[in-house]
DNA sequence: TGCAATCTTGTTACCGGTAACTGGTACTTT
DNA sequence: AAAGTACCAGTTACCGGTAACAAGATTGCA
C-alpha cells in the first residue's frame, strides 16, 4: 500500500481510504484521486492484504456457523441462505460440520473463536458447557437454529419440531389412520429427532390412540438403510400398525422402498410419514408426505437477524435477544 | 499475552514460544516455565489471537476450498474429506460454492484470496480466465479435482469422467443391451458432464451401437424431475431403447421413480444406469448401477498433496506439478 | 472580503503477535 | 581452567493496515 501511495504520490492513509469507501456512499476521498488510486493498484497488481485489515481494524469480516452435516440438504440449504443474507456486507462464512457431536461441535467453536468471528450461528439448542463457556466469554452475537431451546444462549431462529410432527400425527389421523409408529433415532445427540419422538408421543396420546409404538436404530446421521431395517422390524413387532411417522424423509424413503420390497402397498397395507421435505420425497413413487421446513428461510432470517446483532453490538449496544418463528407446512403425498 | 507475561514474570516472546512449540517435539521454552505459563493463560482467561498471529506470521492458517454445490453428496465427501485431510496441522478450510457457475467461483476465488489463502483446492478444470489470473499471481499451490484437465493449473486429484462412463456402458453392452441412451445437462456449465456425454459416445461408437440417443435437460444442478421428465421424452422419441445411461444418480433415480409410475417395468422394459453411488441408488427398489468415485479419497488427497505443496514452498521449494489418479468402479445393481 | 463550516489529506501511534538477533548460564571438552 | 557448545530467555523491530487527531484547502454565506 506504501508502493502504491508513493506512486500516485499521496500518503498510505488516502490510499486506505479510496479503498474502502469504494462502495459506500461516503465520499471521503475526491473521485479523481480515487480513481488513480483505483488505477495504480491495478496497474501495480496491488489488492488489499485483508488479513492486516482485519488486524488493524478489530474486525475479523467473519461469521461462524456450525451445521450438524454437509450432505443433508435441510442444513446445507440453511448455509446457502446465510450466504445469501451476508452476501455484500463483507462478511464471510466460516462453516463448519459437526457430524452430530457436541464435542465436535465444542472443537469447531473453539478453533472458530481464535479466528474471531463478529458473530456465531448455531443449530440446535443442545451444546456442551465448554461451548456455552466459551461463547459467554467471547460476547459476540450468537444465534441458534433449527430448534426453539427452552434456555436459548441469546437469538433463535427455529420451528417447533414437536409441534410439526404432532400436525403430521393429526393429518394421518384425519386420513382414517390410527395404529400410527415413529420411527426415530436412539440418540440423545439428535435433539430435533427427540423433539419430533416427543411430538409424536404427545398427539398420539391427545388423540386417545394406542401408544408406544416406537422403533429406534442408531445414531445420526439418519440413513436410508436404517429406514428400511426399521419397518420390516416394525411391522413384525406391531402387525396391525397402519402408519409411521420417521424422523426425517431419509428414513421415510428407506422404509417406502423396502415396503416395495416386501410387497407392503404404499399406502393401503402403510402409510409413511417423512420430515424435512427432500427432493427425493417429491420425485419418488408414490410421493412421501412430509413437514416442509423453509429451510434456506432459516438460514436467510439467521444471517440477518445476526448482523442487526453484529451493528448493535459495534455501537456498543446490545439487541435484545430475539426469537424468530419459522412457519411449517405438512405436505400431504401419495404415501398417506 | 503482555498481560500474561507480566503476571507470571517473563516476556510476552516467552509466552509467544511456550504457547506454539506446545504439540511439537521442540523444546524452547524448558518444561516447567511452560507449565506456570499455560497455567496463568488459563486463570486468567487468556486465548492467542490468531489474527494478530497469521498477521504477524505471515501466515493465515486458511486453505480455500470451492465446490460446485454443498448439497450434493459427492462434493460434500470431499469437503470432509480434505477437513479430515488437514485436521490437526493447523490448518482451517475456508469453503465456497458456486452453484455451478464459474463466474461465482471467481467472485468466491476473488474474495478468498483477500483473505491470503495457503493454499486453493477447486473442482473441475474449467474455470474463468480472471480465476486463472488471481491464481497465477497469488503464487500459492493450487490443486483441481473430480476431472483430469488437459492443461491442469499445478496439480490435480481426479479421474477421467469419460471413462468411467464408457466403462458403465460396456457394462450394459456386456449385459446385452443394444440400445443405450444418454440423458445428461445441456449445459457446458458442468464439464464434468460433458466429459460423461463424450464417454458415452465414444464408447457407443467404439462398440458399434447406434449413436446419438442423447436427451438434454438444462442446467445443473441435476434434479431428480429433470430425469424422470428426460425419461419420458427419450422413450417416446426412440420406443427402441433398451438401456440409458445418466450424468448423475440424482437424474437416474427420477427417471427409475418415472418408470414405475409409468410402468416400465426396469430393467425388463429399460436398464437404468447412474453416476456417482449416491446413497438412493442403494436404498430404492431397485437398486441402481452407477460408477462409485471415492469422493472423500479425492478430498483426502487433494488436502494431502496441497499440505505438502505448502510445506515445499515455505521452504522457498516447489512442488513439481503431480496428478493423483483416483480410480473408480462400476457398481453393478438391480437397475440393469 | 472575512470567517466559520465542511471537506480532504497527512501524521502518528498502535493493533498483538512473531522473526531475528543478542546475551547469559550451565554443561562439555581438551 | 579456558574455550566451546547447547540451550533459554530477552530485546527490538516490524508485519500492513486503520483510528484518531491535526492541518490545510475549499466552500458558503453574511
Amino acid at each position: 500500500m506504501a508502493d502504491v501511495a508513493a506512486h500516485v504520490g499521496v500518503s498510505k492513509m488516502t490510499v486506505s481510504r479510496a479503498l474502502n469507501r469504494s462502495g459506500s456512499s461516503e465520499r471521503i476521498t475526491s473521485e479523481a484521486l480515487r480513481q488513480r488510486i483505483l488505477l495504480a493498484c491495478a496497474d501495480m497488481g496491488y489488492v488489499l492484504d485483508q488479513t492486516a485489515r482485519m488486524f488493524s481494524s478489530k474486525r475479523s469480516g467473519f461469521i461462524a456457523a456450525v451445521i450438524p452435516s454437509l450432505n443433508n440438504s435441510n442444513f446445507s440449504e440453511t448455509a446457502h441462505g446465510i450466504t445469501a443474507a451476508v452476501e455484500g456486507s463483507g462478511l464471510q462464512l466460516l462453516l463448519g460440520y459437526s457430524d452430530y457431536r457436541v464435542e465436535n461441535e465444542e472443537r469447531l467453536v473453539a478453533a472458530m473463536l481464535m479466528r474471531r468471528p463478529e458473530g456465531v450461528i448455531l443449530t440446535g439448542g443442545n451444546h456442551s458447557p465448554g461451548t456455552h463457556a466459551m461463547l459467554e466469554s467471547a460476547g459476540i452475537p450468537v444465534v441458534e437454529t433449527w430448534d426453539l431451546p427452552a434456555h436459548p444462549i441469546e437469538h433463535t431462529v427455529g420451528f417447533s419440531n414437536a409441534q410439526a410432527t404432532a400436525a403430521l400425527v393429526h393429518h394421518l389421523h384425519a386420513k382414517g389412520y390410527r395404529h400410527i409408529a415413529f420411527i426415530g433415532g436412539t440418540s440423545n445427540r439428535d435433539t430435533r429427532g427427540a423433539d419430533r419422538r416427543r411430538g409424536y408421543t404427545e398427539a398420539i396420546k391427545a388423540l386417545g390412540l394406542p401408544a408406544g409404538r416406537v422403533i429406534s436404530f442408531g445414531q445420526p446421521p439418519i440413513s436410508m438403510e436404517q429406514g428400511a431395517q426399521a419397518i420390516v422390524q416394525l411391522v413384525h413387532q406391531w402387525p396391525d400398525v397402519d402408519a409411521v411417522v420417521c424422523v426425517s424423509d431419509l428414513s421415510a424413503f428407506g422404509a417406502l422402498m423396502e415396503c416395495q420390497r416386501q410387497g407392503w402397498v404404499v399406502p393401503k397395507r402403510i402409510a409413511i410419514a417423512g420430515f424435512g421435505d427432500f427432493e427425493v420425497s417429491r420425485s419418488c413413487h408414490p410421493t412421501i408426505t412430509t413437514v416442509a421446513i423453509d429451510s434456506a428461510g432459516i438460514g436467510r432470517a439467521a444471517g440477518e437477524l445476526l448482523m442487526r446483532a453484529i451493528d448493535e453490538a459495534r455501537t456498543g449496544a446490545q439487541l435484545p435477544a430475539e426469537t424468530v418463528l419459522i412457519p411449517f407446512q405438512v405436505m400431504a403425498r401419495g404415501s398417506t
